[in-house]
DNA sequence: CTTCTGGAAGCACCA
DNA sequence: ACTGGTGCTTCCAGA
């Protein structure tokens, strides 16, 4: 593990700052080694850790929201504060606001004694947990400082010991004790509390813990953002806090019985004493839940209610908070009871991330600390790690502060950058359970392993690339809850990472030299599957498991800017089914020869993928906002053509031959009755189109449906949601330090049309997820928010009040972790599949604010508003954007473009009538 | 001996 | 309520 620990450090900028500020102080007291090296770091750094802390202002003002990880994120961009130092903007303040209690001195005050309180499993019952966090939040204040950091990560390393135990292989937990503590303490930022609990937990632990903690983390985070929806239950309900906590111990009991429902609920989560039998996770686990009971129970009183509040006014949201949040936002409540109910209430995530944000590293560390070393107090005491590689650790870390939060939708290019996958991971790996070994590092399909370049970047400061495993479905990209990169580590693997934990989410840092062309190979990331049981219960998951096995690698890197900002680039890989049975039955497509084509049909389409049969039937499907299926047709296939690898299918005629712009509907194999390929994308063009279309507001629509993803060739377009590339919401996102970018008014209003739009029809439709944000008060946000926000939809389904929106949509940005909140920027090509890695800003266009954005599920596409990009963000990039360029400039001009080949000159009187009947009905619609 | 894998058994859930 | 098909996890065993 140690081993990890690269010279990097210093190579990684980031790192630095972030880790440094919480961890350096919240290691200092805590434990005296830790704490050196970390403050070390910090010196190195200099970063303001408290002040990045307090990017995370507008966390604050999240509270409500839900997602921790939101805060985080938001708070980094809201205080927009020094990039990495970040200063805290005011944003800090907000946050104490928002976070309401959240103050930093009550964030720390976690109190870790709360911890014991875990014992009680039996609490299941939310108030308890609330109760806990309540205690908790009391007890922060004290600890916080001091005891803060070093003793959080301790703490938590103790409990986890637990989960240390447990670990099973090596190098996971190896690479997750050491990151995780590092992680823990620069996760802050990102994650709120919630993540800190993971962390620690993860981090002491050395071994075991990682995994543990991960989930955990995973959940906060996850949990929010990912909503699946799709399979339909969601088991999570109850339990948030439990789940969480039981999640954890699940984990670890797995070899109990997984699964009991019973247990499952609650306690049995509880039961993650039962885990035990992982041993030392077992344990931990048991702690975690603790901690979330405790959590729970002690704030809960206020928090609870207010959760419950919440949870009824917004779905998602409510999804969000009570999972991890709860702890998290209790603690980071904490500090500020009053603040967090109200926090809670909003969106509970987002509180209680959000408060930490407040505070300062520091603090955080000291939330994580205590939340984490309450459970592990419990538990074990054991001592922290050695913190050897802490300091190397720290320099990646850096990323939390101010850093964009997960769910974010980052460009891949802005400026003269781009962030380039250059090599593609295979579409499956097979990930492995804690109960298993690793089973390797994913592989490029050609063999040899994925590699990602920056490219554009001239400076000689190394840089840190960030990896984290993140969602391949339909909906904007977010981490993962089921899955997490899980680092490699042996003779076989030549690039050096370093494990962090940022909101729940592991992230596999990997150096970025100049020496070797900004270009990393990626050997050292595996995949690690995490129980569903385990994760569903959380408190604020949404998104099921079953089912739920496709993910995508995901690369981000943050590049310092000469005016002290920071530019975030993400790229994201093509799906990568990790399902044993999934990989050898599902059919896959991975690449179709084409993106749209006239209504008429009768044109072919290659599709190439895997498990393609002869009797394979390609169903081609228009999906109502609602998620309904408005038409559904089954493509001619060429049985003769078919291979398993490729499969020709004739296009069918659009149901309607009169449409005036793009439409974009989603076709997929179907191998039988449960075994069908994920939806891919297909834009009719209009038959003539002339380019009157002018309006672009029709042309958004349809391109919103689908137009992100089709950046990339992925494979997967997904519709709408896309992800893939989404955008950030802002361009702002990017550039950590000022969100100022954010705050452009016009994005805002964007936002708010696509969070609207896409969220309700989101939820309604597929039934995904939650978005329901929060609404968030959006007083509570005030400024700060507005700042983050501007990437993240908001989630609320109606577009709030422009004020609201900012808010709001900081909350979303915020509430990013939040599963439903998740940023509905899209980009707009219309129907080409963007590579999922691709996406800028620019591209984006907003969706008209009405508009579902498209179809149903698409809906989350939203919109974007390049405008609100910061510049950085902005800048166009470069030409290579592909697709994606064209669709963002003029989402709408470029479809037309397309159209033109098809159109036939025909009436443009009748067109344009057909338009105005479009118009007019989408804006009933809307 | 450890790690990586492929295969499959068992159990629980979904239709 | 029952049953078959699926999907998820855990185990086993070979390389």
């Amino acid at each position: 593990m140690p081993s990890t620990s690269f010279p990097v450090p210093s190579k990684f900028p980031l790192g630095p700052p972030v880790a440094v500020g919480g961890s350096g102080e919240t290691l200092g007291p805590s434990a005296p080694a830790g704490g050196t090296m970390k403050s070390a770091e910090e010196e190195h750094y200099g970063y303001a850790t408290p002040g990045l802390g307090a990017g995370l202002p507008l966390s604050a003002a999240h509270p409500s929201l839900p997602a921790p990880c939101h805060d985080l994120q938001s708070s980094a961009a809201g205080v927009s504060t020094v990039g990495y130092g970040g200063a805290v903007d005011s944003g800090p303040s907000g946050y104490f606001l928002s976070s309401g209690g959240i103050r930093p001195n009550g964030a720390p005050a976690l109190e870790s004694p709360r911890i014991e309180i875990t014992s009680y499993l039996g609490l299941h019952h939310s108030s308890s947990q609330f109760l806990h966090e309540v205690d908790v939040e009391d007890v922060l204040p004290k600890r916080s400082p001091s005891t803060a950091t070093l003793n959080l990560p301790s703490l938590e390393a103790y409990r986890d010991p637990s989960c240390l135990s447990p670990a099973s292989s090596l190098s996971s937990r190896s690479c997750n004790s050491e990151a995780s503590s590092y992680e823990s303490s620069f996760s802050y930022p990102y994650a709120s509390p919630q993540t800190s609990p993971w962390q620690s937990p993860c981090v002491s632990p050395k071994t075991t813990d990682p995994e543990e903690g991960f989930p955990r983390g995973l959940g906060a985070c996850g949990l929010l953002g990912s909503p699946r929806h799709s399979p339909s239950t969601s088991p999570r309900t109850s339990v948030t806090e439990e789940s969480w906590l039981g999640a954890r111990t699940s984990r670890p009991s797995s070899p109990c019985n997984k699964r009991k429902y019973g247990l499952n609920g609650r306690q049995l989560s509880c039961s993650p004493h039962p885990s035990p039998t992982p041993s030392p996770q077992g344990s931990p686990r048991v702690s975690v839940t603790d901690d979330t009971w405790l959590g729970n129970t002690t704030q809960y009183t206020s928090s609870a209610i207010v959760a419950a509040i919440n949870a009824l006014s917004t779905d998602s949201s409510l999804d969000l908070g009570d999972g991890v949040p709860v702890k998290a936002r209790k603690t980071t409540l904490d500090h500020s009871p009053a603040v967090a109910l109200k926090v809670e209430p909003a969106g509970e995530d987002l509180g209680t991330t959000p408060p930490t944000p407040d505070f300062q590293p520091e603090e955080f560390a000291a939330f994580q600390h205590i939340r984490k070393g309450a459970f592990c107090d419990q538990y074990l005491s054991v001592p922290q790690h050695p913190y050897p590689w802490a300091r190397p650790r720290s320099p990646t870390s850096y990323t939390s502060p101010s850093l964009p939060a997960l769910d974010w939708q980052l460009p891949s290019h802005s400026g003269p950058y781009e962030l380039r996958i250059e090599v593609q991971p295979k579409s499956h790996h097979r990930a492995h359970y804690e109960t298993e070994g690793s089973r390797g590092a994913v592989k490029a399909s050609a063999g040899g392993h994925p590699s990602v370049q920056l490219h554009g970047y001239v400076e000689s400061e190394p840089l840190t690339l960030q990896l984290f495993i993140g969602t391949a479905d339909d909906r904007l990209l977010r981490p993962h809850a089921f899955y997490q990169v899980h680092r490699i580590t042996g003779k076989t693997v030549s690039t050096a990472s370093h494990e962090a934990v940022v909101c729940s989410t592991k992230v596999l840092e990997i150096p970025l030299l100049p020496e070797n062309s900004m270009r990393a190979t990626i050997d050292c990331a595996g995949i690690l599957k995490l129980r569903n049981s385990d994760i569903e219960l959380r408190k604020g998951e949404t998104d099921i498991g079953r089912k739920n096995t496709r993910v995508r690698l995901v690369f981000r890197v943050h590049i310092p800017q000469p005016n002290g900002r920071t530019l975030s680039l993400q790229v994201a890989s093509n799906p990568i089914e990790c399902s044993q049975r999934s990989a050898q039955e599902l059919p896959l497509v991975e690449k179709q020869s084409a993106a749209s084509g006239p209504v008429l049909g009768g044109k072919r389409m290659v599709l190439s993928g895997h498990n393609f049969l002869q009797d394979s039937k390609v169903i081609f499907v228009e999906k109502a906002p609602d998620g309904h299926h408005i038409w559904e047709m089954e493509a001619k296939t060429e049985g003769d053509l078919c291979k398993p690898n490729s499969l020709v299918v004739e296009i069918p005629p659009f149901r309607n031959q009169r449409i005036t712009s793009p439409v974009q509907v989603n076709f997929y194999v179907c191998n039988g009755k449960r075994k069908r390929s994920q939806y891919q994308h297909f834009t009719y063009l209009p038959a003539n189109v002339p380019i009157i279309k002018t309006e672009p507001s029709d042309d958004y629509e349809p391109a919103l449906t689908c137009g992100p993803m089709s950046q990339g060739l992925s494979p997967l377009p997904k519709p709408c949601y896309g992800q893939p590339l989404a955008l950030p919401p802002d361009p702002g996102a990017c550039l950590m330090p000022g969100f100022p970018s954010r705050p452009q008014g016009s994005a805002s209003p964007e936002l708010h049309d696509l969070s609207c739009a896409p969220y309700g029809s989101a939820t309604a439709g597929p039934g995904h997820s939650p978005l329901g944000l929060p609404r968030p008060v959006g007083g509570v946000l005030t400024s700060q928010e507005a700042p983050r926000p501007s990437g993240v939809p908001p989630g609320p389904p109606q577009p709030p009040p422009p004020t609201l929106l900012q808010p709001q949509v900081s909350p979303t940005s915020s509430g990013s972790c939040s599963p439903g909140r998740r940023p509905a920027l899209c980009p707009h090509s219309p129907s080409s599949p963007l590579p999922p890695g691709t996406r800028e800003p620019t591209h984006l266009q907003p969706c008209g604010p009405a508009h579902p954005c498209g179809t149903g599920h698409q809906q989350h596409q939203p919109l974007e508003v390049p405008s609100s990009e910061p510049a950085a963000a902005r800048p166009l990039p470069p030409p290579e954007v592909r697709e994606d360029s064209n669709r963002s400039l003029a989402p709408i001009s470029i479809t037309v473009k397309r159209e033109p080949q098809e159109l036939d000159p025909l009436d443009l009187d009748d067109v344009n009538e057909i338009i105005r009947n479009d118009l007019s009905s989408t804006n009933i619609h809307s």
